[in-house]
DNA sequence: ACTGTTTTTGAGCGATCACTCAAGTTATCA
DNA sequence: TGATAACTTGAGTGATCGCTCAAAAACAGT
């Protein structure tokens, strides 16, 4: 005996993910956001608490979307470091100027740096999100060291917190004004690196 | 027949810098500013402007120091390449959590990922000053090439490219919440990755 | 000391911020 | 179909935003 919920959660969190992505938390007003989910204060309100709320949930959104994008890269891939290198190409068409996404930069990275000295829990997320994609990244390389595809002494986790700066620095150099060409370069020279950790045969 | 003024322009720029850095262009209020440079408004603006007219000075303060530290570096280094490998691990060094930095990460990232889809103004002018550091990376590049320091074949903007990506994921990363250690061994291998595109003896 | 010029001051401007809540609307039940 | 419960609405809250300007203060030259 009741009435429901005009708006689908999901839909609306996908909007303002984008939103955030696109203008960050401080330049994501409430107004805009009530335009792009097209959603009154109050029912954002009643659905997410407050600004933190839906921002946090955004984060966690965006970040298992990442996580869904880099195990499809993986699952199609022969290797475990084939893979990684084509996720580095991948991020790089994708973060090529004239793409649709909201930004070329990382919403992660992006918060860590906005929230750092402003927002303590927000920047405690995306420190927690960037916490689990290192050790995400640890446990493949572990892995492609058993199957022996790196070079029996490599340091996993060291190698995964290279890779991490790697595709953080790929990604907000993307956010420059520069030539899809020369992003493609990047990631290209970045796979290279990878290469050199590889297992000699 | 006049009075001088009280404050001291480059010392208020600094202070402003300082600010901006730690906390953002949005995350820095009026008031925090004014609290900062002990200036009152009116002064402020009699002096820079706006808001944007300060930021932007900021910025190419923190720019022309940055410009000063590389060269500094590079001075005090047999080689060019030397010098490039030991300014990644000064980075690291001075980026480490702990330090007295008002933020890990560099200013002019913050600002391009903070500016790029709010305030087109302050985007173009982190644009132009990160295409100005590729560019003085790229000269510095040829001059070791031209002294055998790297491989005849290497494509020295395409490299500087890389390098200017490597530091700015250094220096972003270094923005989470990590040791000392592990920001240091990042610099390593990435200096480690320079000696692959030495010239072999 | 007086005058003239410049700088500093800070109360307060309109705009916008995140957010609230009473009233209106709508779907679901009996 | 009428009662009920949940959702939506949007005008309006106090706080804060970047910024202004008339008045007060402070120095330099005579």
């Amino acid at each position: 005996m009741a009435r429901n919920a005009r708006y689908d959660r999901q839909i609306a969190l996908d909007k303002a993910m984008n939103l955030f992505w696109e203008r960050g938390y401080a330049g994501a007003s409430m107004k805009q956001i009530e335009q792009a989910l097209d959603m009154r204060p109050g029912s954002i309100y009643a659905t997410f608490g407050s600004k933190d709320g839906l921002f946090s949930e955004a984060l966690a959104a965006y970040a298992q979307r990442s996580g869904l994008e880099l195990r499809e890269h993986l699952a199609g891939s022969p290797s475990v470091m084939d893979g990684l290198q084509e996720h580095l190409r991948c991020i790089a068409r994708q973060a090529s100027p004239g793409g649709e996404s909201p930004s070329r930069a990382c919403m992660v990275v992006k918060t860590l740096l906005e929230a750092s000295n402003t927002n303590t829990a927000i920047a405690n997320q995306a420190n927690s999100i960037l916490s689990a994609i290192e050790q995400a990244l640890t446990e493949l390389l572990e892995q492609a060291k058993l199957q022996g595809e790196l070079a029996p002494g490599t340091h996993c986790a060291r190698l995964a917190r290279l890779l991490q700066a790697q595709i953080i620095g790929l990604r907000s150099f993307a956010q420059r004004e520069i030539s899809p060409e020369q992003v493609a370069e990047l990631a290209e020279d970045m796979a290279a690196m990878l290469d050199h950790y590889r297992a000699r045969h």
